[in-house]
DNA sequence: TATCGTCCGATTGTCAACAATAACCCCGAG
DNA sequence: CTCGGGGTTATTGTTGACAATCGGACGATA
């Protein structure tokens, strides 16, 4: 019984959220753009409400900003930002949830894992770096949702956005097998039951991400 | 220009949003219980729209969890999740937060602080938990808004009513004064500009309030 | 008596019309 | 030429009605 992705047995605002936010992703809109509701809910074919929670959430996201009697535009992001802030507050986050979730995870839920592994696998092959992220964020969710810790798991939410737009940016920098890698040590780390050595697998991974540190990537900064 | 309890000047859904949150945090409604759309607006007199966006926005901040079709109830705190991963996140967004603020802020800015500071004061003169634990927030919140970093301001959005749920229920444990005490030190310390110094402070000032390490809190475990 | 299917009430999801607001443009005065 | 006032318009905020969905009550059936 899927519960994502589902053509049309999930909110409406659900749907609208998911199609913007892939159109910011993949640069359909641009940072400093303005998201008009009608305009948006008139090419989706749907009324105005559903757009508006979607606009919402993208904002709770941290995708967009919005003022009021004024509107959402299209958020950049921010490369100092994410290194500084949002990747160490994940590691925090992903520590204290991957340790709590060694204990309660089911065979079903590393049937998932596995699951996403080899939808990363697929991606590496074909060079399809979006397939790539996907997984890999879609694997880290998994685990959080495991730990059944609804307050990690709401910071997690407004954060992954972000982090997935920062990955679909720089992530050409490191080549993708090398993520698989990672993942599939994570996995195995989790079925160790050993937190030492899961923790210092989840910490090289979570801590690698840092290309800027020798002033190589620059390009779009505006 | 107050643009922050304005009486009628904002948006309903901010109206309906701070009496929302104000009446969790206050316990007038109870962990688990339900708040029903209808019920909300007809008691406040608006409609259901404004009420479904507070409501999401409440979702948003951790005080609630919505499931389609099922509403929203009210979340508890979690004190484990607080500790272990909000108050972190909190240490590291602000240690950012405050060094670029440093440099940026305005006489105005620091007016703001020195305002907070003594409502903070009257406060604990009075006893006055509830005005103590908003002037301390408050005071954060205009550091990390002068720092200019809307992503940082987005995560500090979604975990600031939590730790003052946290903060509420615990802060009888520690004096108010030595609350007031920190603040002035943090004031000053950002006011000198030296960063070395102000983040000795910070930390010292975030990362106190654990009061599970000696097991002597329990009660309310559940 | 246990189980399954069906109906019903309560509640959320969606819609289209209307109100409120703010940005924009135009024009005139200095 | 600049600046300020006033109306215009594009856009968001709000409302009430209607549709979709869920969960439980009820009863038929084995």
């Amino acid at each position: 019984m899927p519960r994502r992705s589902a053509g049309s047995q999930m909110p409406r605002r659900q749907q609208v959220l998911d199609i913007l936010r892939s159109e910011i992703v993949t640069g359909r809109y641009e940072p400093g753009e303005r998201l008009i509701e009608a305009a948006i809910s008139k090419e989706l074919g749907t009324s105005r409400g559903p757009v508006r929670e979607a606009l919402r959430q993208l904002e709770h996201e941290g995708l967009v900003v919005s003022v009021p009697y004024r509107g959402a535009v299209v958020l950049d992001v921010s490369d100092e930002e994410v290194q500084e802030v949002l990747i160490p507050i994940r590691l925090t986050l992903e520590s204290y949830s991957f340790t709590k979730a060694m204990e309660l995870m089911t065979d079903d839920d590393f049937g998932e894992l596995a699951k996403q592994l080899w939808l990363m696998e697929e991606g590496a092959r074909r060079g399809d770096l979006q397939q790539v992220v996907e997984a890999d964020l879609r694997f880290h969710e998994i685990v959080i949702a495991a730990s059944r810790r609804p307050h990690t798991m709401q910071v997690w939410r407004s954060i992954w956005p972000r982090i997935r737009n920062y990955f679909v940016r720089y992530g050409r920098l490191r080549p993708l097998e090398s993520n698989v890698v990672e993942h599939r040590e994570l996995l195995e780390a989790l079925a160790s039951r050993d937190p030492e050595q899961m923790l210092e697998v989840l910490e090289r991974h979570i801590a690698v991400p840092v290309p800027t540190s020798a002033g190589s990537v620059a390009g779009e900064a505006r």
